[in-house]
DNA sequence: CTGTTAGCGCCTTCAC
DNA sequence: GTGAAGGCGCTAACAG
């Protein structure tokens, strides 16, 4: 049996098919007694818009798209990938539409990818994630005419609207709870310093550190792929240096992990040699003992912002940064006063 | 500027709309001098079909659907789930198929999205996943008469085709390996009773580690809901059983490292004291101390067969079981012979 | 207030 | 070989 069609319901409520499409999309042009009847004869039928014919004739994909541009083994280890992408559906649902999603290997097949969706109207506009320095992206997709929206930091470039999380004042916050139990060596074990936002966290790092006299107070940052291998050796290259740092402050998860591994290794216990912060809580985050501190995003929520603001987008209203919520610090058994 | 259609390539190479149809799609119809030209000024043109009056035409979505009734919080912490879609896309992108990605709450939800997807024509046919014993999804599916493919096991109902990965014989290569080394008492933390693989391999390993003469050489399995928490009670009860174990499987990572903590904290040493394998191959699982033995999966690859067999289906091909490779052992530090 | 009509962009039969 | 015409299902002008 055929899927009800607009036509059906006309024939079945003895009106015509645009009284239908008056009647199903609640605008004027039909009497309310009309409108029951209509209603009642799409419910008897069970039938449901198609797609295809409501995208090709709204000149509307009802979609959206979230390119990632990373290896599938550092997404599925971050618990914030999937959040965000469920909050991303909360808010997309709410008003019909799809999300596709698709992994890539970088940045160029990310605009490719862009260039043939845009052609193929496949979706109404994209959501961006991991801004970098000198990202080619806003510049793509401006000349493309799509609409997109910068998850993660304001662009640099000012081209497209952002929504982000305020990385400085969170790492303002972990310094400060740091610096209030005593530690007054703090290292930093960053992330890639092509992404923006890790850029943004050790500029704010390098701000909360440095003294009232103006010289900083801990050793220098490292920089890492956000690998737990890199977060070893980093932790390493800390510990082992002339002002050997009582707190570490690492950029991910897996790299808290591994450089309490290290730490250990090196004698040193955690938290009374050594104080740890995880940024980005997650199940590896509970599992270690001591548990870990560790900063905590609302990733889903931010998600759902982010959607919405590309839904404004698309349906042509004004442009707009928006900064989400700071992220909480929560307290568990790896930090503690530095050693006397 | 408008984007290109098939009438705009027309006028450009001078011929009808119809020849520029069958040129693109390299169809009879047209000669090669023209189609030649129509091709050149498709590609001047920078055309690319609409998906939408594609989809309407050849009554297609282009679309595949996958919903995941997991918590966020779940599923975050697999890599296995990044992986599969990182397969999934592979195979989609060849054909130039989207991939729709839905996480919801629970089956229910589940089907009823499957219900409108259909209705709207969103997808042509869906991937299922996490398959369970009484699953309702299969009949519902049926009911439907959507395409769809079971990822994860053959149908006990014999409703939908599946691809699957062998557990059972997974489950029987690491017994082996344990029982190589020495072991005797081997014990098994398991997932949660109503998923189908976890039923697989728990009778996998009953049957593995049953002796010739009948009786089985281990404590009970225990099962959780493959969380950190209840991986460490299972540990924690399997350790003070009067039969404890010299070797512990368990069903996913996050539970071996939870049960690893708890075995030191009892004052038991790996692997000296226990031995210990992981279900599943992750970051994590590389970065304790000792590094786990675990069974690796070819999630990518298994997840690019699903995704090939679901576009055979919907293509109207005969549906089929097939089974995929049999994991590999890794072996790392956690495992070892007993103590003496 | 209602109904007729003409597209949205593509594909396909059917005459020429 | 090629062109004209109609339909996929829905929406939006435009008359009635």
């Amino acid at each position: 049996m055929r899927r009800p069609t607009i036509a059906d319901i006309a024939r079945r409520a003895g009106v015509s098919s645009a009284a239908v499409s008056f009647a199903l999309n609640g605008r004027p042009g039909v009497s309310e007694p009309t409108r029951q009847r209509i209603l009642a004869a799409a419910d008897a039928l069970g039938w449901q818009p198609n797609t295809a014919a409501r995208a090709l004739s709204a000149q509307r994909a009802g979609a959206v798209g979230l390119v990632v541009a990373r290896p599938a083994r550092t997404l599925g280890v971050e618990p914030f990938f999937m959040q965000l992408i469920s909050g991303i559906q909360a808010a997309l649902s709410e008003r019909a539409n799809a999300l596709l999603l698709h992994l890539v290997e970088d940045v160029e097949a990310e605009i490719g990818l862009y260039r043939r969706w845009w052609a193929e109207r496949r979706v109404d506009g994209v959501l961006l994630v991991d801004p970098r320095t000198a990202d080619p992206r806003p510049a793509a997709l401006r000349a493309l005419g799509m609409p997109a929206l910068l998850a993660g930091g304001p662009d640099p470039a000012g081209i497209l609207p952002g929504v982000w999380i305020d990385d400085a004042r969170a790492m303002t916050r972990i310094v400060t709870h740091l610096r209030g139990l005593g530690h007054e060596r703090i290292g930093h074990v960053s992330g890639p310093s092509g992404l923006l936002h890790t850029e943004r966290r050790s500029a704010a790092f390098r701000a909360a550190t440095r003294t009232s006299a103006g010289s900083r107070t801990g050793p220098a940052a490292v920089t890492t792929d956000f690998s737990d291998t890199e977060g070893a050796r980093a932790t390493r290259s800390l510990l082992s240096s002339p002002e050997r740092p009582t707190a570490i402050v690492y950029d991910n998860d897996v790299m808290a992990v591994a450089g309490m591994s290290v730490a250990r290794q090196s004698g040193l216990a955690v938290p009374t040699d050594v104080s740890i912060v995880a940024w980005e809580d997650s199940t590896l985050c509970r599992v270690t003992h001591p548990t870990l501190t560790t900063l905590s995003r609302d990733a889903s929520g931010f998600g759902a912002t982010a959607a919405e603001r590309l839904l404004a987008l698309i349906d042509g209203e004004p442009p707009g940064d928006v900064e989400f919520s700071v992220p909480e610090l929560t307290i568990r058994e790896s930090t503690a006063p530095p050693p006397a």
